[in-house]
DNA sequence: TATTGTTATACTCTATAACTATA
DNA sequence: TATAGTTATAGAGTATAACAATA
């Protein structure tokens, strides 16, 4: 990696580098003020924060597992953290008696609207804060192409779409 | 986070969120890569590469952990991996008799050399292949100016530098 | 006293596989 | 048969605190 870089120049290195020590370094901060002002963890405030977003607050299984990058199981254990602390219900779905709906409750939302503040306020801080009007415009379009682009990419071999990754 | 975004407008929530996914896909690909190809983690690939890059391939325990994200105990747990393996070797430091020199062994680099050309492959087809020349130099320019930014400030409370969370 | 590193330990998270039930 | 979800279980990783040795 010194030198003979086989395939990757220096500029191609250097902007992978950045890229995932500033994402690493931003994951951690952001990880740390959730933990500190809601006990929460990132993947458990993604839950809650896109049962928020959903529509009556409710959402399956598997329409939440598919967001985040997870097995189902990882998600029946967060999903039953959160019940057990009330952040969530669980109920049958009407529809299809297999789904299992998740709500976020009033408490649940209560803790989002508590941490979400200081997490802006973090990425404000780290990431927006030392760039101009202009930057922020490349960056989100730049990375905003390269997400789809990474989506649409199949992970080499081609997999199951649910469950990014490793399904049972 | 629908609407009343509080504090963060439409465009840098765009943008962090795809710099997170991006982070995360990629992180996640290239993990699947060493495991798959040299049965590496991605930290202990961390650890390893940097030693071949170190001169002489070698440092000190301290200095590897302060450049992997971790706590001495972790590092301690994958050098004791790293060393089963047959990929370091530990020894007492001539200096500082408290200090532990890390050593790639030879077959530490070739396994290296071995996983580096997919690694780098995996990086180039989702990260950089959608991209222009353009976007790969105002990528790294920004990215760059937000480590330095991240580097210099302090995680909200000001801690001892080494081991960059919850040194004990 | 401060620093370097290890150990013991406990805990969190994630994945795998087997399972139930509905479709 | 395929899909939705849970459970049991095992394994990787990480942090904390106590510790030993050296500075």
């Amino acid at each position: 990696m010194s030198d003979p870089t086989p395939g990757l120049n220096t500029e191609q290195l250097g902007a992978y580098f950045a890229l995932m020590e500033v994402s690493s370094l931003l994951q951690y901060a952001v990880d740390e003020h959730l933990r500190a002002d809601g006990d929460l963890s990132y993947v458990q405030f993604q839950i809650l924060a896109r049962l928020v977003d959903a529509p009556e607050g409710r959402l399956r299984m598997t329409d939440l597992a598919d967001g985040v990058v997870y097995s189902r199981s990882g998600l029946t254990y967060q999903a039953g953290l959160l019940d057990k602390r009330g952040l969530i219900t669980r109920s049958p779905s009407p529809d299809d008696e297999r789904s299992v709906m998740v709500t976020v409750t009033d408490a649940g939302r209560e803790l989002v609207a508590r941490v979400l503040p200081g997490h802006v306020d973090s990425v404000r801080r780290l990431l927006f804060e030392p760039m101009t009007a202009g930057d922020l415009a490349a960056l989100g379009a730049i990375l905003g192409r390269v997400r789809d682009h990474m989506r649409a990419t199949p992970p080499r071999s081609a997999r199951p779409r649910a469950g990014r990754g490793r399904t049972g």
